[in-house]
DNA sequence: TATGGTTTGTGATATTTATCACATATCCAA
DNA sequence: TTGGATATGTGATAAATATCACAAACCATA
């Protein structure tokens, strides 16, 4: 039984009916994580179906050795595609999911897939509208990633963290390193040069999108 | 209706129960799509789900400057999943996918998705696994790009042509360039490389392909 | 206000990849 | 067989990015 009624989570999710609501209400658990824990890993299993209900959760890939690459975040009213997938084939999980802020979130558990799935159109068009966005999102990452250079990759990684949580970025040169997997010199050498074209603004621990 | 019989396409796609597969071979149409012709292309809208019988297809994606990234291949036993995700939502496609061969591909009305998905739970499983295998290859390409070197990208290239192909690779060094958004000469003296280390062997049109 | 940890700045250098210029090789068709 | 188109090879150089070394700035707190 999630903490929100049918009436809330409507309103957090505008796609879902009355009788998807109370079928999710009453099946749903919810559950609190707080910043920085993790949601899910490689090679976790999956058990629920995850709808984020606030906060904010961070996706990222694992390289072999190490590294890391930011992909995209979860919000309120949206859900995490790999989850719905890999559990309607007891797969386990490619990457690594870990909430950027504290982070409200509704566990389905696997066995409630089926029913969802056959009794309720709005249930349905919910997955697939999740896969299309991921989708999407996934293939502008191919993008940036196959055709842009360095600097265009920060400027639209600040832009993306600035959608997220304003404009007052609280990111260090060698946090963000990592989320590209660049090195901090270089970081540090591109966002001196959009600070000179006038489109952020630095200081220590913080860095001002003027976009 | 399907040039293929109900019986017929269960062996092409395993999942599919009799009265599934009754219901394609009633309401799709089979179209040929010969050697380098446009299956679908950015901007263009959605009439159909296309399930693959025979042949192969090429999706990649196309940058502003008109560089292109090979994705993947689809082939017999696959669909496409954008065509399944966009129409859902009158949405146009992001991916050119061209036929590398001569390609058989069953094309279903977007009008009869929702019966689909009702219907016949071994429809929604197929869609399910269609989304979850090429969001890993997606997620695959990401890896290969955000954190391996040219000469690894092309070794990983070859090997997924060599999976379609067979091994007796029929590609220039120009094409291959384009393929992974490098340029002739670095895939000349890449390829020179894995010649020496014994991975591959080379002839004017043609890379065997050793591993 | 002294101290040590963290963050940022920057030159020097190395590595990787792209680009340019041109040579050579191979094939096909006239 | 020859001429032109296509494909490949390769040195020189440029550009982008990574790495190394170290200095300076900032911050917390003892």
């Amino acid at each position: 039984m999630t903490s929100l009624n049918p009436k809330e989570l409507m309103e957090v999710f505008p796609i879902f009916t009355p009788d998807l609501a109370s079928f999710i209400h009453e099946h749903g658990e919810t559950k609190i994580f707080k910043q920085g824990e993790v949601l899910m890993r490689p090679g976790q299993f999956f058990k629920y179906a995850m709808l984020i209900v606030g906060g904010r959760v961070k996706l990222y890939r694992e390289g072999e050795e190490g590294e890391e690459f930011f992909m995209y975040f979860l919000e309120r009213g949206e859900a995490c595609a790999l989850s719905m997938l890999c559990m309607a084939r007891n797969q386990s999980s490619t990457v690594m999911a870990i909430a950027v802020e504290e982070t409200e979130v509704i566990m389905i558990p696997i066995q409630q897939m089926d029913t969802l799935m056959k009794s309720f159109t709005a249930w349905y068009h919910f997955v697939i509208e999740t896969y299309r966005s991921r989708f999407e999102e996934l293939l502008t990452v191919v993008d940036q990633i196959a055709f842009k250079n360095m600097d265009e990759r920060l400027e639209w990684y600040l832009k993306r963290q600035a959608t997220a949580f304003g404009n007052d970025l609280n990111l260090t040169h060698q946090q963000i390193a990592h989320d590209i997997n660049s090195s901090r010199e270089v970081v540090s050498r591109l966002l001196k040069k959009l600070e000179k074209l006038g489109r952020v603004r630095m200081e220590r621990n913080t860095i001002h999108w003027l976009g």
